[in-house]
DNA sequence: GTCTATGCAAAAAATTTGCATCTAT
DNA sequence: ATAGATGCAAATTTTTTGCATAGAC
């Protein structure tokens, strides 16, 4: 199944309509790895969709984020990202954060000793706190090279 | 070296005053295993020192976690939170997060587990990216039992 | 005494909400 | 036809900043 064949299945499982926002924000943030806040989200669309409103990027991203479709990740200061939630193993990345100048580097490191743990946890967290687990986030923090 | 000594030392260290709202802040946080929002460290604070201002509370918190005796946790929706940094053992724990109505568990498991990854990290890190792990935070993100 | 921190108020950023109109089903 | 979504503007919430005064060293 295509993944867009997929967005549409699960929109009709659901009571949501599929419009033409919400297909435009899903296409934009499949394409890309990168983690994006909603005025970069925004600043995107505007270029293809001229017109659209920042309030339904907003609503659109946070619909999106509770159906399971992109995570919300909590990395900047001061404002959520959303990133694709995708299978594919080689989008898969964490974060280094510098405590100092707040710059975020992406690794990729650690793949196969995290799935372990991971593993490990879902099933751990599904007995003990009833809990189900859909994805994960993991920061480093500390200073990076300039800032050392 | 007890904890506050450890504070004056650090300040002095640096060109950093040890001011009456720096001490409470830091005297609230190292009695608390929870992360608290500016906002809410704001409240705390205005029961033992009235006056004091919250634009304080934000320069505070910023300057503490520059100075590595907190960390700024970006957990919750829309606000950056703050934890002491403590190396005691039974006060380190990570977060499961529901996706759907934002709750927040604590947990403790999986600490042995976690420090062998850790560790591994912290040693690549420094080579690969030249960057100095200080901290980290590991987030679940999923259903909780009353949202799956 | 000097240099830094504070508190207040104002400003800037990020996010949510009310509502009339429009759209997917 | 109908329930739900959109876009705009206004309202909230979170965080930062300018500046005169107060405080730490």
């Amino acid at each position: 199944m295509s993944e867009r064949h997929n967005w549409r299945h699960r929109f009709q499982k659901n009571v949501f309509y599929l419009t033409l926002p919400r297909e435009a924000i899903l296409e934009l943030l499949s394409r890309t790895s990168k983690h994006l806040s909603a005025k970069e989200t925004y600043a995107y669309l505007l270029k293809k969709y001229p017109g659209i409103g920042l309030s339904t990027v907003y609503r659109t991203l946070n619909l999106l984020s509770q159906m399971g479709l992109i995570n919300r990740l909590d990395i900047a200061k001061g404002q959520s990202c959303y990133e694709f939630r995708s299978g594919e193993k080689d989008k898969h990345h964490h974060h280094l954060i510098c405590n100092k100048c707040g710059k975020i580097i992406d690794y990729r490191d650690f793949i196969d000793e995290e799935q372990k743990l991971v593993k490990e946890a879902k099933k751990k967290f599904a007995g003990k706190y009833n809990f189900q687990v859909q994805n994960y986030s993991i920061e480093f923090y500390g200073l990076c090279k300039d800032c050392r």
